[in-house]
DNA sequence: TTGTACGCGTTATCAC
DNA sequence: GTGATAACGCGTACAA
């Protein structure tokens, strides 16, 4: 085994005593080659480590790679806002390694207008689509029409199952569950009450809560905890503001010693929060600025990071290098879960 | 302004009726360029946006870039050893850029080691030299020769103050004692009494250890809470075993209701937790494998990662893509400060 | 079955 | 001053 770095093909031919052609007929397989011919490359190729230069290789190779993105709306959900940032930079980025990307921009509480920009998408043809598969049946439904159509696809953000998806990439939701019970049972002790709550505009991330409903109760199962968790649906109703819909609900239920809110929408809840509640610990989701005041001033003890603009970079980092250096794509990939408090949250924001 | 993607040389020539020769002159501001013929490119240029491409850039300019980067030999301690991974893995990613990354490797526990290999790296005057200056007097002169040799200058871990350095990323760690200090204040209420512990083989942590040291006390006092905090030196005494030094520690203070350890040496501290002991909660530093294990088994109550093959991998990519593309180089970098417990340390490890 | 020549975009050199 | 041309490494079309 020699020991010079870089061989290319030139260097092959030469050692091999043949010319350029015949070396990259025979890396290639495409025949044509005779077998003397084919023993003296494979006998140099044996020796030395031949990769192809990716550099040379996207210069020549002027692709235009189409990646769509089917992600929701931020103006209904600022949690949404930092995906378009990393959209951003990586087009920047790429731009000149023949990099283009659509966006396809859907209401996240209306299955219809997924459903309607998933079409459009998908009759342009794209090499690669991301989406947020935040309606699991379409989302599904939409994946194997690309998969037929020979579109890579991936996700990111919630997990599709029982159906093949290229890239995968989000945060273990069932361990970020457990992650929140840890967190109350190091505050609070052996012995609790709590309460789960699910607040949403729409049910659109009905498993995506319960996955981590299930995470959290699991964990006060094995430990043999004496925890006391009940569970609530909060949902907007149609012309009654949010605010009043849980202001009535505090007030409705038996005091608890912590409110594990599964989305991002823990700030309402310290919205409501007044002196003469007994201020029971609040764990929620997501660096929306909203929950980040709350937990500044004290009012949310920990968030959970779910890191949505690392996801969507991560996810088109890896299918770019898939298209320019064919590196293989990973099935899932799950990402770190954050624990963030009044004091770390600055150095997460950027 | 016409909205066709990336331009090219050759396109703005054809735009200005002159040759590709002529447009890189002026591009490059290498004079021999008429005024009319100046005139005309000039005039296309400001109606497009022309940015080179970086492949054919590097493609061409097949020049070596040779990286040199001092750091502590992790069997020594395990802290480092992530380090090398990221090492591997930038050169694995970008040998075909023409990127050679030599390492000098030193003993943590010995300034002549680093002045040393320091020596060695520079006589062999690499384009960048990325270090860990664990010796502030020592690395900051050797920061200074570097400079005058307009060798690129980068650090990761530790901070160098009063000297140009092109590039630092690392932790705030006077924020991280903050982070800590939160931590306990969380756990423990509004009254207690902690130890802060300085547990090294030797002291050339000094600084790093008491900008923790003082972010920590800083949460206590600007929070005006009651909290007691008393700070002990542990080092490695010549013939004793370090685990009889800590165990006389411990028995020899008056009980507190947490210790909050600087340095990685945390399983240290838990090793000799016994059943006798009033068992306080312990915070540490870093994902060496027994802290986890402490960690895992609830004995240390969480650790904070500094993520050292982060630090590493992100200095590399920097510099390398100042390099390569000429993208310029920021001067100091903090990353978040992550906070881990039993439950969210697996995902972290990768 | 082979070798050669061309083009991708940039840069540097060399005649004109 | 200027424009044509070679070179970087790869892939491929085409000629031998």
């Amino acid at each position: 085994m020699l020991m010079k770095k870089n061989y290319t093909i030139k260097d092959i031919a030469e050692l091999a005593g043949v010319s350029k052609g015949t070396v990259d007929r025979v890396i290639h397989k495409r025949g044509k080659v005779s077998s003397k011919a084919l023993e003296q490359v494979n006998k140099v190729l044996d020796q030395i480590e031949y990769k192809p230069n990716p550099i040379a290789k996207s210069l020549k190779n002027n692709k235009v790679y189409n990646i769509a993105i089917l992600l929701p709306d931020a103006d209904n959900d600022p949690y949404w806002l930092p995906c378009y940032d990393a959209i951003k930079q990586i087009e920047n980025e790429f731009s000149h390694f023949g990099i283009k990307i659509k966006k396809g921009i859907f209401n996240p509480q209306s299955t219809e207008s997924f459903t309607k920009s998933a079409e459009i998408i998908l009759a342009e043809k794209p090499d690669a689509i991301l989406m947020v598969p935040l309606f699991y049946k379409e989302a599904k439904d939409f994946a194997k029409n690309c998969v037929d159509a020979n579109i890579k696809m991936a996700t990111f953000n919630n997990y599709i199952k029982d159906q093949k998806i290229d890239l995968q990439i989000g945060q273990d939701l069932f361990q970020s569950g457990r992650v929140a019970a840890k967190l109350f049972n190091m505050l609070l002790g052996t012995k609790a009450s709590l309460a789960i709550l699910h607040i949403d505009e729409a049910f659109q991330n009905a498993s995506h809560m319960q996955e981590k409903e299930l995470g959290f109760k699991t964990y006060y199962l094995q430990k043999e905890l004496d925890y006391d968790i009940s569970v609530y649906n909060l949902k907007k109703e149609a012309k009654i503001p949010f605010k009043k819909t849980i202001d009535h609900f505090l007030k409705s239920i038996t005091p608890v010693d912590g409110l594990f809110v599964t989305t991002s929408k823990a700030y309402l809840l310290a919205n409501c929060m007044t002196e003469s509640f007994s201020k029971p610990l609040i764990i929620g989701y997501d660096l929306v600025a909203e929950n980040i005041d709350h937990l500044a001033h004290d009012k949310i003890a920990f968030l959970i990071h779910q890191d949505p603009k690392k996801q969507v970079y991560l996810s088109l980092t890896k299918l770019i290098e898939y298209f320019l250096f064919g590196k293989p794509l990973q099935e899932s990939l799950s990402l770190p879960i954050d624990i963030i408090n009044s004091e770390n949250y600055p150095q997460y924001l950027k």
